[in-house]
Parts: structure tokens; C-alpha cells; sequence
DNA sequence: GTGAAAGCGCTAACAT
DNA sequence: ATGTTAGCGCTTTCAC
């Protein structure tokens, strides 16, 4: 038990009996419990907030077996794309009275289901961001995480609602802008290989070559970051394409820099394009072409699929069978901006 | 009470009892203590572990009277300022077991009392960063938050500990910079007059300005946003200064774009300086001198105090008199690149 | 070293 | 409409 060297916390029963009421009562009125006398509940109000009483969520935890928090797993917290689901999630889950406990697992994917089963231990719920678990790891992890949201990914394993973004269809809307420009030699400066996004990217580039033959894709290997897309310049120029296509805004600014450097005009003599819709995105010089990736909503709509299993009848224990297999897709849009445009001498 | 339509949920009894033990001896296994024999010990892990048994976190924080979570109150999560702080708190506070629950007021002041109390409530802590909040209403807030640390104000209230950055310092190492290089008349474009740390700022100036009186310094009214920065060039071309402070990189990105597009050469006619060093500032055109904060260390650092003042002899209680009143402060270190030379032709 | 039992602060049957 | 009471799942005295 607790025999504690106690201060002077405030508990229920200390309003009650100042109130001169049962703790029932003032968990009553307490939670809005319309059955209570109007007098009474005025009473216990003003006597609660008289003794500033705040009621124990702790014990509240206990007694419903519920949390009103929602577990939020991340690879990296310094990672843009997770910051704004981070935030689409905070603040969708406040407005109906959720909070949000963050599990960081710095990259290190090892600690990922451990952190993750952890969260949804002390939460009623966990929204996974986990680009590079195994499927066979995510599978097996899901029953007991149910209910649980998935970003940027889906599993066959439960029937766990997804939230993805449709990164192919993002990249074949870029490629189609190059080609309606009048390129038809198109290269992608690729991201990590690790990527799920990459590779999302990857198939819609595949489907976009299908479609349209005449166009050559050409796929650079390369990374992520800014420095990455500066690096890519001399793979770039030697590859002959005229549309670019980088991994996402930040490699496009640096691909941009060099080029810059180099003395070569873009768009007059290169198209080229990013991927996210960042906010510089717009201040480089030529403005970027890109494609604008709706990540905070797709925090917000996250938390919906969660309230929904939360609110659905199947209850929110483990390993039940459950019915909401929903995904739901945010395509990227196009922005086109200064950055493309058609290429110099050839087709056209 | 809660006669639930409970599913298989494994408890300690359920472990105790295939283990043929006490609940009090898994509870003793399940923490490490020491004092039971090592064979039941073992023979207690191996039930669990068979059954899958995780503890109830709910259930422990009732009976300890902690949650081992500590909240994190932020106005914006949208701000890479609070985000990295948040980062660093979240980091460190995992390395000695401790989560994040965040609390994001959203900007709407009126809220933040409130989220911060209730963020108080569920944990066993709270970092508080509320640059607008009046100093009154954090002075009444305060008690009711122990243990409370402040990132980036202070107050007497109740001593609790806060982790500032010096930014009178850094814009002040900044001018020093531009002063050295031979400039006397200097410019500072502001931020917004609602921000605590442009207000720091202008204190450092006003520093400045009393031990070198020889150096002008004008301010100019602006905010904090590219764009800002962007339409400061009129006001800055107006001001007649050759050595021109933005209130932070943003800003000083913005001023370059729109001073690029004029013409106007950078450093050659204008030296331009920046703040925070943020991870584009290296790649602008030229690169930027700016003033490097380490925010991620102050969330680190928050944590740190965080820690102590729950370790301390004082108890985690509220309203006590408390000894720790450290404020902890980090420096803004001078980063030097391209966009700081000597003036053109007058001085020096 | 181990178990029995008393809580932690609250909610929700159930009875009145 | 209100009170009584039995828990929620765990920790921790206290006695053995």
C-alpha cells in the first residue's frame, strides 16, 4: 500500500465530505452526470472549486480502463514528414479531448516494437510510423497493438486502418508534367534505398514507363538530403536526361545549387523538380516545381481512423477480429513553379 | 466498479497463480527487487514470459504515485524551435525511462494554463515553453506545476529551474562581427514585437550600443517569416546601414532572395547576418553568417533539471519550498561564412 | 524470503 | 436522485 509522508492533494473524498455528499456524487457531477440534483451539483462545483479539487487521471485510468491518450511512434522526431503527423495528430486528437504520448525510436528500428508495445500499453491506442519494419516484424506486432493506426504503410495481418500517401501517383504526375512539356529523356535522382517512399515512388515511375514507352526514365541512385541532391549534379548532367525528377525538395534545392554553381540554366536548359512542397520550396531560384504532400492532414485523418476504432463496438481489447480494414490515400498535387519548362532544341 | 466484458488480458494474479506464488513476489520479480530467491525468480520470469505478461502501467502508476512521464507544453508544434526542444526532451528524458506527453496549445494563450495543468496532472512533471504568457500569470501557474522547468524565461514565483538561451549575447558576438569588420552603421531587422527572444535581442543591443557608442544601430520594425525578411529589403536599402542583422535566418534568407533580384551584391555592398543557423543557412547564396543555437541541448538540458528536481529530497509535491533555482543558459556561437565582409569603401 | 492485505483515487453497478 | 460498495492492477508495508 501507500503510506505516504502526503502533502495536501485534494482528493474526491475530501470534497465530498466538505460538500457533505457520497464520493458517487461528486464523481457524478464531476463528469457531467446529468442525474444529479442541479442544488446538489452547484454545491459540489463550488466546493470543488473552492478546494481547487482537480480529479486524479491516474486513478481515473484505472477505474475506466481507459487513458484518453493515444501513443504516437516515430523513427526520427527530427524528421519533418513525422514532426507534421506529430502535429496533425496532436491537435485533431485534442479537439475530442485526446492527448498524445510520443515514442522516439531515433532510428533505432531494433527498440521500434518494443517502444511501440510499451505506448500502447499506457495509451488507448497507437498511430505507427514505421517506414522500416519488416512486414513479417509489423505483422506480428499488430494483434497486440490493436487498436492501432498505420502511416505510409499497410499490413494484411489485423485489419488496421492505414493513412498513406500516394507517393507513386505523385511522381507520375511530375513525370507527366516533364512530358507534356516536351521531355523525353527523364531522370529520377533517387532516395534512399531504405525508403518506403522511395520505393513508392520507384513503382509509380515503373507504371508512368508502361503507359508511356516513348518516354526514358533513368533512375540515379542517391540520398535524401541536401548535400545529396548537390552531389547528384555530375550523375545528373552525365545521364543526358532534360527532366529531372529529385527524391524530394530538399535534393532538388541542392541539385539546384550546383547546377547554379555550374553556370547551368535551369529551366531554360534542365527541368527540374522536388517532392513534398516544403515551405522554401517557393524562395529558391527558379521557383521549385514539386508536389505538395498534405502530411499534416494526413496526421489529422490518422487520428480519425483511431477515434473510430476507439468509438467502434468491437471494443478496444486485443486480438479481436475486427472490421475496419479502411485506407485512406492523400494524392501529393502538382505545383508547377519556375523550375520546368520545355527543354531547350529537341522534341517538341 | 467494472465488471467488464473483460477479454484475456493477462495480469500479475494470473502469473502469480500459474507461478504458485504471491502477487507480491511478481511484483517484486517483475521490479527487480533483490530479495526473492533466485530459483522462484526465475521460474516467475518464465511464467511471464510464457503468458506473455506485460504490468499494467495504469495500475503501477496508481499504487506509485508517478507515471514516469514527464508533459511537454509547446504553443506551436508547427515551430522548429519547439519541435527541436521537444526532440531534446524527448531523447534525453528515454535514456532514464521517461516518455513525452505533449501539450500544444496551438497559439491560443488562454488555453495554456490549463493544458498546462492538466499535462501536470497525468505526469510527474512539466517543461513549459510559453514565451507570451505575462509573467503574472506564470507567477500564479507556477506553484500548482512543481516541478515545473521553463525553457527560455524565468521566474521568481517559485525557483524553479529554467534552461535559456543567451540571445542579447549571440545578436551582440553578431554586431561585435560586423563592428569588427569595420562597419559603423548597422541595422537590426526585427521580429515580431510580441516575441520574447526578439525582445532579448534588443537588450543585447542596447548593450551593444553602450559600450560602442561609436557604432550606429538602427532597428527596423518586421517580423519573422521568409517573407518578412523579404520585404525588409525597401526599409534595409532606406536605413543606409552596410552591416544588416536579421532577426533570424529566415528573415535574412528572404532579405538575400529580394537583394539578390535588385542586384545588390552580397557581401560586396551589403554584409547580411542570419540567427539559429539553421541547416539551410550553409547553403544560401553566399552561405550566411549566423548565430548557431543549440536548441535540441536546451530540451536535453530541460530534461536534465527535470530529472534532479525529481530526484530531489524535496518529493515531487506540490506548493513545497523548493532549493533549485538553477538557471541554465546557453550560448549562441558565431558562425562565420560568406555573407559578412568588410564595408565597401567608407571606414575601416 | 514470502505472503496477506491495505491501499493508490477514482468509477460504476447495485440497492435504496 | 443518492449512497454503498466493490473493484480497476499494481506496490508495499507488515508479519511471519
Amino acid at each position: 500500500m501507500a503510506k505516504r509522508a502526503q502533502t495536501t492533494r485534494v482528493g474526491i473524498s475530501d470534497v465530498a465530505a466538505k460538500a457533505g455528499v457520497s464520493l458517487a456524487t461528486v464523481s457524478r457531477v464531476m463528469n457531467g452526470n446529468l442525474s444529479v440534483d442541479p442544488q446538489i451539483a452547484t454545491r459540489v462545483r463550488a466546493t470543488a472549486t473552492e478546494l481547487k479539487y482537480q480529479p486524479n487521471p491516474t486513478g481515473r485510468n484505472l477505474a475506466r480502463g481507459k487513458t484518453d491518450t493515444v501513443g504516437v511512434v516515430v523513427p526520427d522526431l527530427g524528421n519533418p514528414t513525422f514532426q507534421s503527423v506529430l502535429r496533425g495528430v496532436s491537435r485533431a486528437a485534442a479537439l475530442d479531448g485526446y492527448r498524445v504520448l510520443i515514442a522516439d525510436s531515433s532510428e533505432v528500428s531494433s527498440e521500434e516494437s518494443i517502444l511501440a508495445s510499451e505506448a500502447r500499453r499506457r495509451c488507448d491506442g497507437v498511430v505507427l510510423c514505421a517506414p522500416r519494419m519488416s512486414p513479417a516484424e509489423l505483422e506480428e506486432l499488430a494483434p497486440s497493438l490493436y487498436p492501432m493506426v498505420l502511416v505510409n504503410r499497410t499490413t494484411d495481418a489485423t485489419s488496421s486502418p492505414s493513412v498513406i500517401v500516394d507517393y507513386g501517383k505523385g511522381i507520375q504526375d511530375l513525370a507527366a508534367h516533364l512530358m507534356e512539356l516536351g521531355h523525353t529523356r527523364l531522370a529520377y535522382v533517387a532516395g534512399p534505398e531504405s525508403s518506403a517512399s522511395n520505393g513508392l515512388r520507384l513503382a509509380g515511375l515503373a507504371t508512368f514507363r508502361e503507359a508511356n514507352p516513348s518516354i526514358e526514365i533513368q533512375v540515379l541512385p542517391n540520398g535524401s538530403t541536401f548535400e545529396d541532391g548537390y552531389n547528384s549534379a555530375a550523375a545528373v548532367l552525365d545521364s543526358g536526361a532534360t527532366g529531372i525528377m529529385a527524391f524530394n525538395d530538399l535534393t532538388a534545392m541542392g541539385l539546384l545549387s550546383n547546377l547554379n554553381e555550374r553556370g547551368i540554366r535551369v529551366p531554360a536548359e534542365l527541368s527540374v523538380t522536388g517532392f513534398d512542397d516544403i515551405p522554401f520550396a517557393r524562395y529558391t531560384t527558379p521557383a521549385l516545381t514539386t508536389a505538395d504532400v498534405p502530411i499534416v492532414e494526413v496526421g489529422e485523418q490518422a487520428w480519425r481512423q483511431m477515434r473510430d476504432l476507439l468509438n467502434s463496438p468491437e471494443g478496444n481489447d486485443a486480438g479481436a477480429s475486427t472490421p475496419e480494414g479502411v485506407t485512406r490515400t492523400f494524392s501529393p498535387s502538382l505545383v508547377v513553379r519556375g523550375s520546368t519548362a520545355a527543354p531547350a532544341s529537341k522534341a517538341q
